[in-house]
DNA sequence: ATTGAGAGCGCG
DNA sequence: AAAGCGCGCTCTCAAT
């Protein structure tokens, strides 16, 4: 049964019943936005689905007031999903003109709405829609409503009316339990020991400087840079230009700044330069700026972006959530009684390919007879495919992102004889791509079409009178977006099994109950397990000491399930690496 | 003052 | 070793 919340008149919510059996919704009841979570919590009983225009909306307050639900259908995002994949094409959704569903900015993770609420401050602003899309247009502001019973209707049936509605009722429900899983992390936080990064800093840099200066050792390393230089104190290095011209004076021969470029230099500033630039980064991108800014309460708050990215991948906004670099990785520490079970899936992408291919060779080189699955590499190794691990990885990622050259591009045959069937997969996508069309998952995410800039460019190629320049620019435009379709199909299929892990994760967490003493996580958490970081194919959960192995062992299961989600009894296996740590920095990455 | 680009590096 | 996919962030510098 799904539960339809509605922005109703003067603050109040309408709330509806929509059967699963496609019969009529109920009367719609109005109550009071301060009773919400209140009549959330009362007929939230694990069955019921909750449907509301977007989640950041919704459950952010429900959670400020403890109240958590199991099953969401986040109408923003499905709408996103169904409007493009190729297997809903048909419907009367995709075929619909663009509507106030279309191109809505997700909502930020921000101040509470129940809050704001409660305190009377501007309720009307709780439901104002986003502001941009990306062709600039504006959706509904003010004009059209968002109507999410018959939107919710719409979505139902375009499922229904689909080629493939099972993968797509499990993509829409795995995406809005992402959803529940992003709005729950920024609600617990990922436990952040202030002490504890400052203490890295220091070390690193020297003491905090005074605003507008430079750390100690970043000041040392400027000096001897400039002096290796034989350059001026004016000289700036965080300035390309200037400094490029200072290295071409002082004969170093750098073409760029890069760090791998510059370690093939030999003179005298490249080491201090490097260091300046590792520090440099630390410095701006994770200083003490970066603390003061997203770490309270020994809390750093993520703004994760559900479906941010084309591939279904999350995205983030600010704070650099998912690029956490790993030497800060020690000051995210459990809480005292608390540990963190840090996972991550092994191959994630070879073996997701493995599932989309239905490659049997490439699966049973990732698999193991205890079904925790082995090392996807050695297992090709061992299958006589190529002769080294290297060879099988660069071999593999060059498969998966095109890869032209280098070692990649040798391997790449004897892996097409090996694995034809994931190997055609893949080039298939590619070609696809290459002629303009449009790549689906496993789940039904759909690529983006080319866009009008990329059909001027094929154009111009073809034109009387047109240059070798215009010809070579369409062909090398045409091989980029086939590199890009070749990964979108296994960098999305990828994030789908992300989502079902995530998904069970959560539901497993959440069924292991209560421990007696409450620590120091908000609710509804405080006694429970619960996710507090997710990275692409990787998690962390916070959980009191004494369930740590137990929430080991579901996370692993929830892998298992996850991929039975996807593939069913097709025999691919996605082993993880688990450990219970104190510190994130202690899980090997 | 604000905006957009390019360069570079962090993560998967 | 530094090609090939997807991102976000911070910096400088030129354009507005």
């Amino acid at each position: 049964m799904h539960l339809v919340l509605a922005r109703g008149t003067a603050g109040a919510v309408g709330l509806t019943t929509v059967p699963d059996d496609g019969a009529p919704p109920g009367p719609a009841e109005s109550l009071p936005a301060a009773r919400l979570a209140g009549e959330v919590g009362r007929r939230e009983d694990g069955s019921v689905r909750w449907v509301w225009d977007d989640t950041n909306r919704w459950y952010p307050a429900l959670l400020t007031d403890g109240v958590r639900v199991e099953r969401a259908h986040d109408l923003r995002l499905a709408h996103a999903i169904l409007r493009s994949s190729a297997f809903a094409v048909g419907t009367d959704l995709a075929r619909a003109p663009r509507g106030p569903w279309d191109g809505l900015a997700p909502t930020p993770p921000g101040p509470s709405p129940a809050l704001l609420a409660h305190a009377g401050a501007r309720p009307e602003a709780l439901f104002d829609l986003g502001e941009m899309t990306a062709d600039g247009e504006r959706p509904a502001s003010g004009g059209e409503e968002l109507e999410p019973v018959s939107e919710l209707r719409a979505q139902l049936d375009a499922v229904s009316g689909s080629t493939e509605p099972g993968r797509l009722r499990l993509l829409l429900a795995a995406e809005s339990a992402g959803a529940l899983v992003a709005a729950e992390i920024h609600h617990a936080g990922l436990p952040w020991r202030t002490d504890v990064h400052d203490a890295i800093l220091t070390e690193a840099l020297g003491p905090r400087p005074r605003p507008g200066a430079r750390p100690e050792r970043l000041e040392e390393l400027v000096r001897r840079i400039r002096e290796a230089l034989d350059a001026p104190p004016t000289l700036n290095p965080d300035s390309h230009p200037d400094l490029l011209k200072a290295m071409e004076y002082a004969g170093v021969g750098a073409r760029s700044l890069r760090k791998w470029e510059l370690e093939k230099l030999d003179h005298p500033v490249i080491a201090p330069l490097l260091e300046y630039k590792s520090l440099y980064r630390l410095y701006t991108a994770n200083g003490w700026a970066w603390l003061d800014t997203w770490v309270r309460d020994g809390r750093f708050r993520m703004e994760y972006v559900v479906g941010g990215v084309v591939t279904g991948r999350w995205a983030s906004s600010g704070g650099g959530a998912l690029q956490l670099p790993k030497n800060v990785r020690r000051a995210v520490v459990a809480d005292p009684g608390w540990r963190l079970v840090v996972a991550d899936a092994a191959q994630l992408e070879p073996r997701v390919l493995a599932g989309l291919a239905r490659d049997e060779r490439m699966a049973a080189a990732g698999r193991s007879a205890d079904g925790q699955g082995t090392d996807l590499y050695a297992g090709i190794v061992a299958s006589g495919a190529v002769e080294t691990r290297e060879h099988a990885k660069v071999g593999m990622l060059g498969a998966m992102y095109g890869g032209t050259t280098g070692a990649s591009a040798q391997v790449l045959p004897r892996l097409a004889k090996a694995f034809p069937a994931a190997i055609d997969l893949v080039e298939r996508a590619a070609r696809a791509g290459e002629r303009g069309e449009v790549v689906t998952t496993w789940l039904g995410r759909s690529s983006p079409p080319p866009g009008e800039a990329w059909a001027q460019v094929q154009g111009l190629a073809f034109e009387e009178g047109s240059g070798a320049d215009a010809a070579s620019r369409a062909r090398s435009q045409t091989r980029a977006w086939g590199r890009f379709t070749r990964n979108f199909v296994v960098q999305g299929t990828a994030a789908e099994w992300a989502l079902c892990w995530l998904a069970s994760i959560r539901r497993r967490l959440w069924e292991l109950g209560e421990t007696a003493d409450p620590g120091q996580a908000p609710e509804p958490f405080a006694r429970r397990p619960h996710l507090v970081y997710f990275l692409h194919d990787e998690v962390v959960v916070h959980a009191p000491a004494a369930l740590a192995d137990v929430v080991a062992d579901e996370v692993r299961a929830a892998a298992t399930e996850a991929g039975r989600l996807l593939f069913g009894s097709f025999p691919v296996q996605f082993p993880l690496s688990v450990a219970v740590v104190d510190s994130y920095a202690d899980a090997k990455g």
